[in-house]
DNA sequence: CCATATTTTCAGAATCTACTGAAAGGACCG
DNA sequence: CGGTCCTTTCAGTAGATTCTGAAAATATGG
């Protein structure tokens, strides 16, 4: 096997980002397959990562094809060879566009809709409503207001980012030093 | 009760809430608390939740600490009345500063901490190390850099937006826009 | 097509997380 | 103090999630 350095830092980093992914609603194992993969030199076949994680074929399968869907590794075929291995993007700023991407179209698109659909539910009714209902409403729709302004703000920002790159992001640091600071 | 527009435009975004903070590595629950206190025109006391969210006092208790604990509300206490109440941080962007603040002390430093002990650990070793091992160093400490080099722009991002506020934000988006496109 | 290699699926089991309700623990007041 | 009101704790349980392993499906090559 490896030399235990390498061995142990690459154990290491497999758990800790296992741990991450866990608190952040990604399931540990697939966090640990894609650390695993992203520290991999070459691609790896689904025997490897079950030998070198420890879980089932059926786990890994599973948690391997839903790398693929968030567009996190991609599946290699080899000539001569019938098995099909896994390679993981390694641009660490590809990784995080794909998953804001992922995250934002699964999980904030569904809410920004829902606060656009209240909004438009109070809306209609706030001219039937009488006094101590009516200042309610203009409560609430003052809270939805703020709170997708936020949304939209942050959405802007990040599709500039992504847009801009790496560089775009150094950037913005410095102007932002210059201009505010 | 609250006319029904009202109503189950609270409904609505409560549910909503605690469904994209579960997948956010949230309790529902706590989202659900955190959604309905952001709301409520007043603060509210144990009793209040337990009642519109249909949970048990226990649970009520547990996830209000949790959220006084993160910094998203705070206890209220009200002369001549014994029952504490909470008022939620109505300012979005507060409560996204809080809210990244945590997170990243939870979850970000620990894996940042992990990389930069990885490191360590094969810059130690790598003189020792003979040729098809000191390659694979090689390559860690370069998977491991990008990694890290991402975080600590990631970082110094956030404090700056944070600094700066949500005017930050515009004016970030608008230099963008001008010195970018 | 058959034989073989590989992947996928999924019912059931194991594990983890969240919740309840009751008991214990304050705090406050007369 | 003793009584009342309220909060916290926590053991047990309910519920959700993840994992296994074997069977079914699919692919490949002769």
């Amino acid at each position: 096997m490896l030399p235990s350095a390498l061995e142990a830092s690459e154990n290491l980093f497999i758990r800790r980002w296992g741990e991450m992914g866990a608190s952040w609603g990604i399931s540990r194992t697939m966090a640990e397959i894609h650390a695993l993969l992203y520290l991999s030199s070459e691609p790896l076949c689904t025997d490897d990562v079950m030998e070198r994680l420890e879980v089932s074929r059926g786990n890994a399968s599973m948690n391997l094809r839903q790398l693929v869907n968030w567009g996190l590794i991609q599946r290699i075929h080899r000539r001569g060879d019938r098995k099909e291995y896994f390679d993981a993007e390694r641009d660490v700023w590809g990784m995080f566009d794909t998953i804001t991407r992922e995250r934002r179209r699964r999980e904030v698109e569904p809410i920004v809709e829902t606060i656009e659909r209240c909004q438009a539910m109070i809306e209609k009714e706030k001219a039937n409503l009488k006094s101590p209902a009516k200042e309610q409403a203009e409560v609430y729709l003052q809270r939805f207001r703020a709170m997708l302004e936020f949304f939209e703000s942050m959405n802007s920002m990040f599709n500039l980012l992504m847009r801009t790159g790496p560089e775009g992001l150094k950037k913005i640091t410095g102007l932002l030093r210059k201009t505010m600071k």
